[in-house]
DNA sequence: GTCTATATTAAGATAGAC
DNA sequence: GTCTATCTTAATATAGAC
């Protein structure tokens, strides 16, 4: 076959899909060569550590895209209030209404490398700290904003096994709608 | 070597921790022989669908676990709260303290078999219903019991993954601390 | 009912041509 | 930079002895 090509944002965006869909264990090379058009031995060229670079760069990428539509957003312009409710598009963007897993809840699964677990831990923290500080900026003490942040997380991570587990995105939904109140209003 | 004996019950109760903790494509048959001192054949013999079978074996033992320690207690004597502080001890045992991942979250990434898909629907399901109607007994609106029942499913479920991902059982303990009040308080 | 041995298929990984 | 081809290891699954 001719020689093929595929950018690396198009190829970690095909690789983030299997993953948060399948987890680690469940996507193979095969698979991921199949989704992107290229052999396994060019995954190796591109990725020498395997499997295991390419989901650590998948979850790379997966933090820059929060930074870049989460984290900065929710520190920026605008009342705490409209912060939070773009973010809420962005998010329901990411999960695909609530049909697509979290990636940090299908890859915390163990199996992958110690560095992966190392980075989702960090991202899930820094996500904590975003929605603690946009709390903290309407008007609510330190610890209600912690305690709001960690109760925002926990229910939108909850909320997407719930959704997986029933085929039904109900809970995803009320979430979504749930979270500027939560995170703004004392 | 020698033959060795082991229950059906040992035998699911080792495989329940392996499924759990790496999930169904993450534990491999040699795993599960080596976890219960039988060889492959032998798993075979008991479970000629391997570890397709084997799987739904152990999600139907969970399922009856929760019948026995969590539904009928829910049901059962006492007043609605002292009810539900029960289940909350049978919960905490166990998830382990929140150590132990929920095994109808990770056994709901795809893999296993249809079958297994629609237990573990039917058993959330179940427990939507036994919290709801525990919340119901304690005087709270049908529509509020329903919703109360959602949050604690969704809080628990998140918490047992923010717990995992950021290894500190610290939102765990917060959600059994609180699934009291959520379904008996208006 | 469990074992040893083996067959078959799939996964991870590398060599070398182009 | 991607390919074909191949190697090695691991996984699922079965046959047949005890």
């Amino acid at each position: 076959m001719a020689h093929r090509i595929i950018s690396d944002e198009e190829f970690q965006a095909k690789a983030l899909e299997l993953f948060r869909t399948y987890g680690f264990q469940g996507v193979s090379l095969k698979d991921l060569a199949e989704a992107t058009g290229l052999e396994k031995a060019s995954l190796y060229y591109r990725f020498p550590g395997g499997k295991d670079e390419i989901v650590m760069a998948v979850a790379t990428d997966v933090v820059r895209w929060f930074e870049e539509n989460v984290f900065t957003p929710l520190a920026g312009d605008g009342t705490p209030r409209r912060r939070v409710l773009f973010v809420c598009e962005r998010l329901r963007e990411f999960y695909g209404n609530g049909s697509k897993s979290c990636i940090t809840d299908v890859l915390s699964i163990p199996g992958a490398s110690a560095d992966l677990k190392v980075a989702l831990k960090a991202a899930m923290q820094r996500w904590l700290q975003a929605f603690a500080d946009v709390a903290r900026q309407s008007g609510l003490s330190p610890a209600l904003s912690r305690a709001r942040a960690e109760e925002a997380v926990v229910r939108f991570e909850g909320a997407l096994v719930v959704t997986r587990v029933l085929g039904d995105n109900a809970a995803f939904e009320r979430i979504l709608k749930l979270l500027p109140d939560l995170l703004t209003t004392a």
